[in-house]
DNA sequence: TTGTAAGCGTTATCAA
DNA sequence: TTGATAACGCTTACAA
């Protein structure tokens, strides 16, 4: 039978106790030396004597120890982990900003806990306040608090919001003006003179921010402009608002997300309404998936894996700063781009 | 200037201290009791005198009080987390599993931690290593490991894993020969006699354990069966192979994945190849988007959320038990089922 | 039912 | 440079 405490090259570690992971006492013993050396030659590197250096990372080796990060974490209050509160992480949105933030972490040694909040502000307050004691910091992408929640949280803890501006907080957004201006030139472009805008949940910041864009986009190219919604930010919301889309009696529709642009596309589909000839859909953040639909939708991407990926190098640069300064307002505008794919044409004659 | 320590309904709490979190030595001195009163009262309802319990649960509600997870991991070896480690959290197949495993764990009040190996051997055991000490336990999807690695693993934790089955371990599998024997009678019965299999990596147990099954149910109704690959299990994957298929001459294609089926898809469509006209094309999986594409792909659906939940399940079940008795070797298929689309058709005559 | 006190595995402060 | 020792916030025998 193998030996229960054998080490990961096969040998038998020496002194390894029964059962429970080897300390830094069992080092201690081993080199011949005071736990607090140990702890010293462990987490401050080449402030201690080499030889004794020497001979305790000998002794931690043949132990195959490892720092219990708990332990290490109850007296220096760092986790070494990061928070992420999405709304919904089977939202293909949501995902690139997971892995953005999970690369960014994982490079600078820290762990990623993610947490779901199923579109729910009541279960996202749940989730950060379960994960927030053992976390050094949090990023709120999609969040559906309140800007006084908001900032409560940022109390306890660094926090960086994504997708959403809140006075006195770190934030990262997309441009949605650049994009808007984009697309409302395309539209206008192909010859549209009344558009749609097809709303998602009324909680949504950012959907209220595109919104705004379009409002003030459309009518400086002589365009007209209805709100559909509020609905879903998903393929249901999109198919679900084709009744409406069609008696509104536009020739182009923007959905809040791509995600509810294939959803009414698909609907439109089905009621024998051909994209685009006789009505053009437009969507927003270029999810996985935008480019497999027939045709491929016209979308405003955004950097989401980028959007992730900051809002933890933020983190990291304010983890162990002083809270009482905290960072203020910082906006950091992610730069988005139109990409052009067949949803969109010329509208009806 | 708002009071720095207010909570959340904005009433000031007593005896709050300036910047850290209130203890339950803050509360046992505002309810006059010991602290260890406190920790039972908090951490074992019922068990103590109802007025004492009563009155410290005010003092906490006061003082805003929440337990510090990690000041109570310490003692009890018990972090209230689990681990789960996947290969590439942008993949949609593992959406699904990430999915049901958050809920599984969140409904528990359990929290996750979602690590990224990149599919990558190496930096999957970096990631469990860094994560192993913090969770009570480990959800292993779609591991690059070896059985001897994944078996010192579930020596340090309770394991599971999914889409891989290691002796001794408990494994959650789709049941590849069904699905398997359903995707070739689909393809018989319309007409096919030779088929080729796009494996993906060769590191993936469960490629393997697909060719195999194609392997047994393709003699068996008189086709030919080929293996060409192996390929990344990404789109790209699937279009870098599309040389080598049109060579083959099959008039039918069997992907590891969705995401390498649509990716043929692609490829083919690009090249004039009309499907299922000239090719029939199908995956596995039934990821997200695969019914975007046209055709849609005709997939192997597995359940990968049930997946996901249940190898949680099957963790929580473990934790806290005598690692000396580990449940052995039980495995858990799951059903799989043939998802017809466009994308199978009768062969070219 | 409640209080006392030891301990979980580290780090950090002081001396030596 | 190293050793002794007190935290960190909680749990848990054991005693009262």
């Amino acid at each position: 039978m193998a030996d229960e405490a054998s080490a990961s090259d096969g040998r038998v570690p020496k002194r390894a106790r029964g059962g429970t992971a080897p300390t830094i006492y069992d080092i201690a013993r081993l080199a011949e030396v005071n736990p607090s050396t140990v702890s010293r030659a462990l987490s401050q590197p080449g402030r201690i004597n080499a030889k004794t250096e020497e001979r305790i990372r000998a002794a931690a080796k043949e132990l195959d120890y490892r720092v219990n990060p708990i332990a290490r974490a109850l007296p220096t209050g760092r986790t070494n982990t990061l928070g992420l509160v999405v709304a919904d992480i089977t939202n293909p949105v949501i995902f690139g900003i997971v892995r953005g933030a999970e690369r960014a972490a994982a490079e600078a040694g820290y762990t990623l806990i993610v947490a779901e909040s199923q579109e729910s502000g009541e279960r996202e307050a749940t989730a950060v306040d379960r994960v927030i004691p053992s976390v050094d910091g949090l990023v709120l992408a999609t969040t559906r608090l309140g800007d006084a929640q908001i900032s409560k949280i940022a109390e306890r803890k660094p926090l960086v919001v994504i997708n959403r501006a809140v006075e006195g907080q770190t934030s990262i957004l997309p441009d949605v003006e650049r994009g808007v201006d984009q697309l409302v030139a395309h539209l206008s472009g192909l010859g549209h003179r009344s558009i749609a805008y097809l709303s998602g949940p009324d909680t949504s910041w950012i959907s209220a921010r595109r919104w705004e864009a379009l409002m003030a986009a459309a009518p400086k190219r002589a365009m007209s402009i209805v709100e559909i919604g509020p609905g879903a930010p998903t393929l249901e919301g999109g198919v679900e608002a084709i009744t409406r889309v069609v008696a509104s009696g536009v020739s182009a529709v923007v959905a809040f997300n791509d995600l509810m642009a294939i959803g009414l596309l698909r609907a439109a589909v089905e009621r024998g309404i051909v994209v685009p000839d006789a009505l053009s859909i437009a969507g927003f953040d270029d999810i996985f998936g935008s480019d497999f639909t027939t045709p491929g939708i016209t979308t405003v991407r955004a950097p989401l894996a980028e959007a992730g990926e900051r809002a933890v190098r933020h983190l990291l640069d304010r983890v162990g700063a002083q809270p009482a300064e905290p960072e203020h307002d910082l906006e950091e505008l992610l730069p988005t781009d139109l990409v052009v794919r067949g949803s969109t044409g010329p509208p009806p004659a």
